[in-house]
Order: C-alpha cells, then sequence, then structure tokens
DNA sequence: TTGTAAGCGTTATCAG
DNA sequence: CTGATAACGCTTACAA
C-alpha cells in the first residue's frame, strides 16, 4: 500500500553476498572474508570467489556494511558557501585525498547560519560518517563533543578545542601592509572581514601590526568592517574614498571585497593603482587574468583541504594526539594593483615602483 | 582483533527507536509510526513518543532506514571538476532543492574521466542513492539503464537518451555572434570547446549559423579548438593573433578561455577592446568586476542546477513521462569587452559604440 | 490502535 | 579453513 510509489524507483534487485556465495559455491561469510581479507581463505575457493565478484559485477552494499560497522566510508564536509569562489579549491583537495582513500564526500552549504550548520551537523551524524571536516559558519557554536572526528578548517569557531588547519592570516596581512608601506603608503585602510571570524581578526591584527611597526598612526575611519562579499567590499570603498584625506591605499581582507573596492574606485572615476592602491587576500588564480592583476596574499585553498582531509584521516585511524593546529604559509603575488607613491619632501630619492602598463601611459602623457 | 583500531571512533552509542520506545512506553513500531505517519496513533502515545525524541535528541539511523526501504535520502551529484567556477553555482542551485526536500547531496569530481565517472556512478549505486545528476566527463559514455533516476545537466552524452537540462547554447552563441557582427567587426574568429562536447558543438553552429546570416565567411584558421580552460584560450589566443591578416573580434565559448585570450592579448602588447573585441560565454559575475568587463552570454548556472534537481525529485517520486529536454534561456550581457569597429568605407556613417573608461582616454590623446 | 517479528545485506563470533 | 547464525536499526505485514 505505502508501496505502490516505491517500485518504480527502487534499484532492479542489485547483486548481492548471497549470490556470490551461491555462484561460488561457498558460504557468505567466505565471501566476506575473501573480500575483506579479515580471515585467510584457501586459494581455490578466493579464485572462485574473486571470478563471482568480476562476472556478476558485484559492489557492496555501503549502508548494509555501515550498520553493521557502525560506521561509513563517508566523510560529511559543511561550508559556508560553495559559491564563494575560495571554496571550491579547499572542497576539491579534500575530495582528492577522501577518494585515494576511497572515503566518499558529502558536502553541505550553510550559507554561515548557525542554526542551519547544527541541523546539518545532526543530520550528517546519522549516515555513521567516517568523520566530518568544517568551515565553520560566522557565529558557530560547534564543540567537539563526542561523535566522529572532527576537524575545523580556515576558521576557528569560539571555544573550539579540536584540530584546525588555518593559513597564516596574521602573517599573511602582516606583509601585505609592510608592502604597501614599503611602496611609499602612509594613509593606508583596510577592509576587514566581519571580526567574530578569526581569520578576519587575525588579519586585522597582523595589519594594524605592521603599522605600528612603522610608526604609522591610523585614522578609526580608515578601519572598515566589511563582510567578505563584494557588496560590503564596495560599499566600504565608498566610505573610504570620500573621507580626508582619502586613503592612498587599501588592504581588503579578501578578494571578493577587493572586487568591489575596483568597482567603487571606477565609480569614483578613479584608476587603480594610480589614484589608490589595492591589496587584497586570497590571490584567486581569476583576480590574475583580469587587465588589473590585483596583488594579493596567496593562500593555498587546495592544500588546506588537502591537509585537513588528511588529518581527518590519521584521526579516523586512530590517533590519538592532543588536538593540533596546523598553521599553512601564505605567500604575497606582487602584481599590478599598487604603485608606488613618493611623498613630496621625497622626490627625487629613489622609492621602489611598480607600475602597470596603463600607468606608464599616462605618465608618458603628462611628461 | 579486527576491532581493536575501532572502538576508538566509534561514535559513542547512539539513540535508537528501541530507546525512545522504551522511555515513552510503547513498542517499537508504535514510534516508527509516529515518525513516519505511517499508520494513525492515539495522540496521548503520539505526545509521549514525540517527548522522548525531543528529550532525548533521537535522529533516525538513515543506513539501517536506507537499508529497510532499498533507498536512501541521498543524491549523488557528479561534476567534472568543482574547481571551474562554473560549476559550483550549479551545485548550489542543486544542493538547495534537495535541502529543501530533506535530500543530502554526495558530490564526485570526474577531471573529465569517463573511467572515474563510470567508477564513481557505481560505488554512487552502492548507497542506494534517490537519484543521480550528472554533469558528464568529455568522453562520457554513460546510459540510462536501470538504478536510480538520472538527470543529465549542462551537456548530453552522446546516445544519452534520458532527462536532460540545457541552457540555449545554440541560441546563445547566435546572439554573440550577432552581437559582435552589428558592431562592424567582420574577421571573427571562435575559441570553442572540445567538440565531443554538445553544449561546445551547440555553440559553435550557432556561431557559423550567424556568420553565414550575415554572410560572412569564415576563415578555418579562425576556428580554433579550445578545451574550456584558461590555458587553451591562451594558447589558441596566440594562434589568432599571429594569424594575418588578424581577427578583429573573437568569441571564446568560455569565460576562462576569455581570460586566457586576454593575457595573450595583453602580451601581444595590444589591449581589448581597442585592438581586439572579445565576448565570451558563461557570464560568471567574476569576469564583470574587472576593469575590463566582458560581455558575455549569461548562463543561468545556479538555475540549472535548481531545474535539474526538481526534475530529478519529480522522477524519484514516480513521474514515469517520456524523458524530458528542458532548455534554460541565456542573455547577452553587453559590457566593454567589444568596440565599435569603423570599416574604412563607412568612416562618418553612425555605428553604435562601445568603449570602456580607458579607450576614451586614449582618444582623447589623440585628438 | 498497538505489539511482534521478519528481513534488508553485511560482519563477526562460534562451532565444526 | 569454512559454514551457520546473531546482530546492526529500521519499516511493515500481520496478529492481537
Amino acid at each position: 500500500m505505502a508501496n505502490n510509489g516505491k517500485n518504480t524507483n527502487s534499484t532492479p534487485a542489485r547483486i548481492t553476498m548471497h549470490q556470490i556465495a551461491e555462484t561460488a559455491g561457498v558460504s557468505i561469510g567466505t565471501v566476506s572474508n575473501v573480500i575483506n581479507g579479515s580471515l585467510s581463505v584457501r586459494e581455490k575457493l578466493r579464485q572462485r570467489v574473486l571470478g563471482a565478484i568480476r562476472n556478476l559485477g558485484y559492489q557492496p552494499n555501503q549502508l548494509s556494511r555501515g550498520l553493521r560497522l557502525n560506521r561509513t566510508n563517508i566523510i560529511g564536509m559543511i561550508v559556508p558557501d560553495i559559491t564563494n569562489p575560495f571554496f571550491p579549491s579547499v572542497v576539491r583537495g579534500v575530495e582528492d585525498i577522501a577518494y585515494e582513500n576511497s572515503y566518499r564526500l558529502i558536502l553541505c552549504n550553510t550559507d554561515d547560519d548557525p542554526q542551519k550548520e547544527i541541523s546539518y551537523l545532526n543530520d550528517l551524524w546519522s549516515f555513521l560518517p567516517a568523520g566530518l571536516l568544517i568551515i565553520p559558519a560566522v557565529g558557530s557554536t560547534i564543540s567537539s563533543n563526542s561523535g566522529p572526528p572532527m576537524v575545523c578548517l580556515d576558521r576557528v569557531p569560539e571555544g573550539w578545542k579540536g584540530d584546525v588547519v588555518v593559513v597564516a592570516n596574521y602573517k599573511g596581512a602582516y606583509e601585505a601592509a609592510k608592502h604597501i608601506i614599503r611602496m611609499g603608503h602612509r594613509r593606508i585602510a583596510i577592509i576587514s572581514g566581519p571580526l567574530h571570524l578569526t581569520n578576519a581578526g587575525d588579519r586585522l591584527e597582523g595589519f594594524r601590526r605592521a603599522l605600528r611597526d612603522a610608526r604609522i598612526s591610523i585614522d578609526p575611519e580608515y578601519v572598515q568592517k566589511g563582510r567578505f562579499d563584494r557588496a560590503s567590499g564596495y560599499a566600504c570603498t565608498v566610505r573610504l574614498l570620500r573621507l580626508v584625506p582619502r586613503p592612498t591605499a587599501i588592504f581588503a581582507a579578501n578578494d571578493l571585497m577587493a572586487l568591489g573596492a575596483l568597482s567603487a574606485v571606477r565609480e569614483f572615476k578613479l584608476t587603480c593603482p594610480d589614484d589608490i592602491s589595492i591589496v587584497s587576500f586570497d590571490g584567486l588564480d581569476i583576480t590574475e587574468f583580469s587587465d588589473l592583476a590585483l596583488t594579493a596574499v596567496y593562500q593555498p585553498g587546495y592544500q588546506l583541504g588537502r591537509t585537513a582531509a588528511r588529518l581527518l584521516l590519521s584521526r579516523i585511524s586512530g590517533n590519538e594526539e592532543p588536538a593540533r593546529k596546523i598553521v599553512l604559509a601564505t605567500e604575497l603575488k606582487i602584481r599590478n594593483s599598487v604603485a608606488a607613491l613618493r611623498p613630496r619632501h621625497q622626490r627625487g630619492k629613489s622609492v621602489p615602483r611598480r607600475q602597470n602598463a596603463r600607468s606608464r601611459k599616462r605618465h608618458i602623457l603628462r611628461a
């Protein structure tokens, strides 16, 4: 009765161990032993079983297997939004490692909604996953409780005690700011991410530190808080460009916000880097192919995924070490969104310069 | 023995229906009936059961459920490479629909390798998925056999008889070419995708047709075959730029190749759109924020995912109509990578013009 | 309306 | 070394 609609879709009788056992003329237990190598089996029988498996194209049912073992070969992965261009490479890194070790990935998007995160977490549990990989949502409240091993990536939820893999946000931002300073800028603004996110916080701190080390003070208005998306990058930049004096350089805490900043700059009829320099964080390869290639702190997303997946797998296979925090190095990639600035009193001194084709043209024009 | 390493990770005794039954003082069958509404249950008992479920935080085990029903709430999704920036929005569209209907997504990357595709297909089967959503690999040999419902997206494998959701590749390319022609170009080249891919083939055909309709002949050398990635876009463009006469406009069959084309153009010390116009296909939002926003045929990736997921769900719930082919409309988004071209004999006539800030500057300079 | 029990496909224990 | 069998957690037919 409740069955009527279902016959339609039921897979047409998959091959089971029983059929393998039957065609190989052995018992079902023996088949299992052959497959899992749990007990040794006489070579002759082994071959018969293997043959039957090949002939019938048998694939063990992962559900019954998982049910029995109380654990599947599924890795649950939770990301804020696969549509954010930084995450796909992370996911890909995870998937590659998972695949090599014959784990499969269930992917969930939380939209940075802690509610949705919890809900996903719960129903991932009901698949008895081997482990969980989580890029926490903005206000995430997860904790490592009991349950399958979990590793957090990219961001660290408040109060999180478990394993973590992140990039060197503080140091990366520090280098970025130092580069801007070295290029002669003094009026330097930052568009940070949401500060409840550890990575956003660390980037802001690294930035501040570099300015402090160079004895440059920061006008509080030069610190704008964005949300890691284009719209907020745009809005923050509009506010910055209206300031007097206007900053000569902006550090955007991710590429999406830098792209938004670029739109604002264009809308103000200014050009980057001639009128305003921009350095961003992420270094998505897509930002290097536009006419104006962004100078950026590159973070190795794919490696981030691989590393986290490896750590998780080691936990899955019983690694009981205390929780680790792995920090991946970033790299400042100098392209052409930063121009050298020569303050009046320094004219004539040699200062490193970087220009793109266009700014060169304009200088010729002025000459 | 084989157990020693496993206790480590076993989830600490999840709550089961038995415990719910026990604490609610009913039988296990009744609990099931409450949860699934399969049989009506006296209100008082119902409340007791619901209470117990809430209190203990019970989540039904999806494995045993799936095992029993011979079908899970998993949707398997196979994509060539989540790292290709067109796919994340498709995946996201799928995931949103799946989530709303309480299905979960297992994601697999084939790297356009038909081998890997088959292997994934097989082991997705062993999870008894409710359905499969597939963006076929380049040489895909899949067929709709028996098994759970399958829907193909974006590309149609050769000989595929099942459901399909694609965008209007032919028409989109036709419009793109028409736009280029309308802007006065006659020497128009195309960088196509791999032609075993239906979408690549259709785009090429649409392009050819537009030129034929305008009585413009195509130098065979103006037709370059890329692989939908940046590197091939770059290589094809290098070949095109060396041609004499050089094309004045290029239609790139996707954004990634257009980005590669842009690099090549820059390397030849040419500028787009002044020296060469470019139109591409995809319209990823990331291409509109660079200084040079790409004029492109926008394809609705997110909608593609949603539509395919909806179709799949309808199949899952028993829709037995003959296989459908759904074609989603594209939209030409005119930005500023195409300049109007005035052939000598037309100087003085009015021709629609589009320029970006830079080309305007250069004209001032010349004046 | 409710309880009981069979069975989904595995793995693992225990006899033989 | 091999075969029979219990158990994993759930749904559902059937009996009460």
